[in-house]
RNA sequence: GGGCGAAUAGCUCAGUUGGUUAGAGCGCCUGCCUUACACGCAGGAUGUCGGGGGUUCGAGUCCCUCUUCGCCCACCA
């Protein structure tokens, strides 16, 4: 029936068999029924996936970030919560619309050759060709999503909730038409919000500029500028307006060097009067500051820089751009212009400057500031909830010092420009008749005609920013905005959102804003930012630098399983993760070396149960179990313990909040599976199982205790682990003895801790005899195989113990024997002392080095008196007595006594040992 | 410029409200292919807890200061 296991987990076949079974069986499908909100039994609990841009690949970043939130769901779904993971992809506009631009370039075509609805044809055939790889991915990696419902933010469903957000905000006030200076990418050919032009800091020149009065007098004003070619787009100088040096130039006209117009010295508060020479020139058609400065002195806007980022002269700037600046790219224009300044002279000098500029999230282009209609988000009112529920603890974000970092973006918060001008993504749900010229129609559906004049529509050229169906993802997903939806009211709010910090701004603030404007809940009670994963020097790891490890490559190697505990025991809460991409083998050896190791466990213990019937736990008397099967149930339950303190807890008590301790705890992922390994490997494997070896292979009643106790606490195991490792356990899970077919450990209940075992601390003494006789054979390298003679030494009902039902242990290393205290053996033997002051002396006739072990002693007695010293003189101070916790004074008080004895005892065997 | 955080073994990090002789994994050294596992077993070495000062009976833990790193935000052109 059992047929012998290899040697190693032949993950490469099973994984993939495995998997296949989980999804026959249906395994991972939520029932909005069970969710105790719609009337069932089950508490839900539910993740949405961050969702992986749709022609993305897996890379170790997803490989990290959905291993944790996998870990989290089937640890929820074992606990019999009505767990929901659900998965999807963004339709990511600008990332998307870039990749296929790149592929129609190579055809010679820009996506204005082919036109926005050939271009859009192409977009498509593109996502379905090549889209959705990355949810194939991650069923590699093990994720256990709920397939069925699977999104896609453009998808029609999604689409509906966008358009349902947008007008409804439109209706609110909250969405409006802005004509101001916004962040443009000249090659996306796009504006951008201010979280998608990213600062970089940037090695420049700074151009100290003169200007000369108007007046024909000799009075001028130098200006410090990094870009020298917006000056034909001047229109002002600002000083500050306490600024002595210019006060008397304030209201006089300067000419523009070049240009020759004249414009007025103005005073700003804005002018910061300790910069460069504390004069700024004003170009408000191209910087959002100089644009608000403009604003305030109600001074024009001329546009010198067109969308390609060429100069010439685009709108209200006749006559201002200099012939030989016309047509030039800006980086060209501003060498040219350098050139010409200093020529006439008006170059005063120029220095080596570093500051931060704008550049493209996307394609890295530095950005130009541009002046034109956007779309906006009111963000004030949005953002008051949003700061209350992590200020009130609805809402948590682990780890704690993001919390900070979250409520200061959102306290300085601005306002959202929406509208991009790509052609991938949502058109914005605005029409305008040219022939009435009304009002702007904002329509949850299609216009075909005005609704005043009944003629011809025209809808809004340009898409919605790509966050704007993001931050509706936990809605939208559950169905919103049919708030009656059964997905909705199950399994809405959600409740752990697990992501990386980068996008705290762009998506995780967003969607808590939504949720409270939308349908007034929070749409989680968690954000588990997790760390980055890096390579060796600390770099992150990308695909650009070289230095990335493909996920697929390492389940390839080693298996999914390796993969997820490598990451999982690496992680620290919101840590990064160090891999060396140039040595896979040693990155992932913890992972790979674990997986084998609880592989062979299972490998002996199957081999060795046998095909019998084994009996229950449950159904073995309590007084037939040993010293050892009390240790290690109790080893289980403490485990089991510690791993729900490490994960748990997982929602909210009744009150809604989050408790100020639970504000830093729970979801420690690598210090839950820290406890199940220690459990597995230095508890069962490394004791139990030898001690148990002599038991299950001897005839009698003893073996069924032995079986019976090594399958539960082998099961209960696996179940800790199947989180992390779901593999692995599964495919051992299966094989245990009296499974019934269509079980699966994906489903069964999570461990929960049993009653306490009075005798769990006698096999600590065991372990302590076992631990001094091979610490000795050690020392005198003793050949292994060679029995030696050991006497136990102490109270006899403890050795008994030692020697007792777990005996076999010692049995490997030693014949023991029982001696009563007083007969303390001559001096040729090693010693050592066990933690209850009984002794195990080891007989090694002809070997002792007598020399060895009184230095031996010696050192341990000094180093003992040294503390005891300071044991006594501590107990004996007032202040600690009287002040200290009565358990600590007391825990201090036994050591004392402990350590008392025992320095009797060294003492009188360095009597022995050394001589006089 | 504003805000936040970190510094503990060679590396990556634990160390919960101050209280046993500061821990883990990896790495390192020694010996073992002991019939589940050499992707293993047994044993071992390694810390002035960044420097200085303070509070306290007691400080890795609290306070101040210095040094060094990191992160987030920002309109010094």
């Amino acid at each position: 029936m059992t047929e012998p296991l290899a040697p190693q987990f032949d993950f490469a076949s099973v994984e993939r068999e495995i998997y296949a079974r989980w999804m026959n069986a249906d395994l991972f499908t939520a029932r909005a029924e069970n969710s105790v909100r719609t009337g069932g039994a089950r508490e839900p609990f539910t993740i949405v996936i961050p969702p992986p841009n749709v022609t993305a690949v897996l890379h170790m970043g997803h490989g990290l970030n959905n291993t944790v939130q996998d870990v989290l769901v089937r640890w929820r779904r074992m606990a019999q919560d009505e767990a929901l993971w659900v998965p999807g992809t963004d339709h990511a506009g600008i990332a998307t619309q870039n990749v296929v631009e790149r592929l129609i370039a190579k055809e010679g075509n820009s996506r204005f050759d082919l036109g926005r609805a050939a271009f859009l044809e192409r977009v498509r055939e593109f996502v379905t060709e090549t889209g959705g790889v990355i949810l194939e991915q991650l069923r590699a990696i093990g994720s256990s999503c709920d397939w069925s419902r699977t999104a896609y933010t453009f998808s029609p469903e999604l689409s509906r909730a966008v358009r349902e957000a947008f007008v409804r905000l439109h209706e609110e006030g909250l969405v409006y038409r802005g004509h101001r200076v916004i962040h443009w990418c000249p090659r996306c050919l796009t504006s951008l919000s201010d979280e998608e032009a990213e600062p970089r800091e940037t090695h420049g020149r700074l151009y100290y500029v003169r200007y000369d009065a108007a007046d024909g007098s000799d009075r001028s004003i130098t200006v410090a500028t990094t870009r020298p070619e917006t000056i034909p787009g001047d229109v002002a100088v600002a000083v500050n307006p306490a600024d002595a040096r210019y006060r008397d130039l304030v209201g006089t006209m300067v000419t523009l060097p070049l240009i020759g117009i004249a414009v007025p010295v103005i005073a700003d508060d804005y002018v910061d009067a300790a910069f460069g020479t504390g004069a700024l020139k004003i170009t408000p058609g191209h910087d959002t500051n100089d644009f608000e400065v403009g604003r305030r002195h109600s001074l024009p806007i001329p546009v010198i820089i067109d969308e390609v980022g060429t100069v010439r002269e685009v709108a209200d700037a006749e006559g201002r751009v200099p012939e030989s600046l016309k047509g030039l790219d800006r980086f060209e224009a501003r060498e040219k212009i350098a050139e010409l300044l200093r020529d006439a002279g008006a170059l005063v000098k120029t220095e080596v400057h570093q500051n931060n500029v704008r550049h493209c999230y996307r394609c890295e282009t530095v950005i130009e500031p541009r002046l034109s209609d956007q779309w906006f988000v009111k963000m004030e009112s949005l953002a008051a909830p949003a700061l209350a529920a992590v200020r009130d603890r609805t809402i948590r974000i682990l780890p704690e010092r993001w919390e900070a970092v979250y409520i200061n973006w959102l306290e300085g918060i601005r306002d959202w420009n929406i509208s991009r001008q790509l052609w991938w993504g949502h058109r914005i749900p605005v029409w305008y008749c040219d022939a009435c010229g009304g009002d702007p129609i904002v329509s949850r559906s299609d216009v075909t005609a005005c609704p005043t004049c009944h003629g011809a529509v025209r809808q809004d050229e340009d898409v919605l920013d790509t966050w704007f169906s993001s931050w509706l993802w936990p809605l939208s997903t559950l169905g919103w905005p049919d708030e009656k939806y059964v997905d909705f009211k199950a399994f809405y709010p959600t409740d752990m959102l697990v992501t990386a910090p980068e996008i705290l701004f762009f998506w995780v603030a967003r969607m808590i804003m939504a949720g409270y404007h939308f349908v007034g809940r929070a749409p989680f009670t968690t954000v588990y930012l997790t760390g980055t994963v890096r390579d060796m020097n600390h770099v992150k790891m990308s695909k650009s630098l070289g230095n990335g490890i493909d996920p697929l490559d390492v389940v390839g190697r080693y298996g999914a399983d390796a993969l997820r505990y490598t990451v999982v025991a690496g992680l620290g809460l919101g840590a990064d993760v160090m891999l060396d991409p140039t040595n896979l083998d040693q990155s992932f050896a913890v992972g790979r070396n674990f997986v084998t190791k609880l592989w062979n466990i299972g490998r002996f213990l199957l081999m060795n149960v046998g095909d019998g019937a084994v009996v229950s736990l449950a159904d073995i008397a309590p007084d037939r179990l040993t010293r050892a099967d009390e240790w290690i149930l109790d080893r289980l339950d403490a485990a089991i313990r510690e791993a729900n303190a490490s994960l748990g807890p997982a929602r909210q008590d009744a009150s809604g909040k989050w408790s100020e301790r639970e504000l830093t705890q729970g979801l420690r992922l690598s210090e839950y599976v820290e406890s199940a390994r220690r459990f597995v490997w230095n508890e069962l494997a490394d004791w139990y199982v030898e001690a148990a070896k002599n038991r299950v292979s001897a005839e009698g009643p003893d073996r069924d205790v032995a079986r019976a106790v090594l399958v539960h606490v082998f099961d209960q195991a696996l179940r800790l682990l199947h989180p992390v490792v779901p593999f692995v356990t599964e495919a051992l899970w299966q094989r245990l003895p009296a499974r019934a077919s269509g079980e699966y450990l994906a489903r069964a209940a999570w461990p929960v801790v049993g009653a306490p075992r009075a005798r769990a601390s006698h096999f600590e003494l065991a372990r302590a005899a076992v631990s001094a006789i091979r610490q000795i054979r050690a020392d005198y390298n003793v050949t292994p195989g060679k029995l030696v003679d050991a006497i136990l030494i102490g109270r006899d009902e403890r050795a008994r113990t030692v020697l007792g039902e777990e005996g076999a242990v010692i049995g490997r290393l030693a014949r023991a024997t029982i001696a009563p205290s007083s007969e303390a053996p001559d001096g040729a033997a090693a010693h050592a002392l066990l933690p209850d002051g009984s002794e195990v002396v080891v007989l090694l006739a002809g070997l002792v080095d007598l020399e060895k072990e009184c230095t031996r002693v010696s050192t341990d007695l000094a180093q003992l008196e040294k503390q005891l010293g300071a044991l006594e003189q501590r107990l004996a101070n007032e202040s600690f007595v009287s002040r200290a916790k009565p358990e600590i004074v007391d825990a201090e008080r036994r050591k004392l006594e402990e350590w008392t004895i025992r320095r009797a005892q060294l003492a009188s065997k360095k009597r022995t040992l050394c001589g006089a």
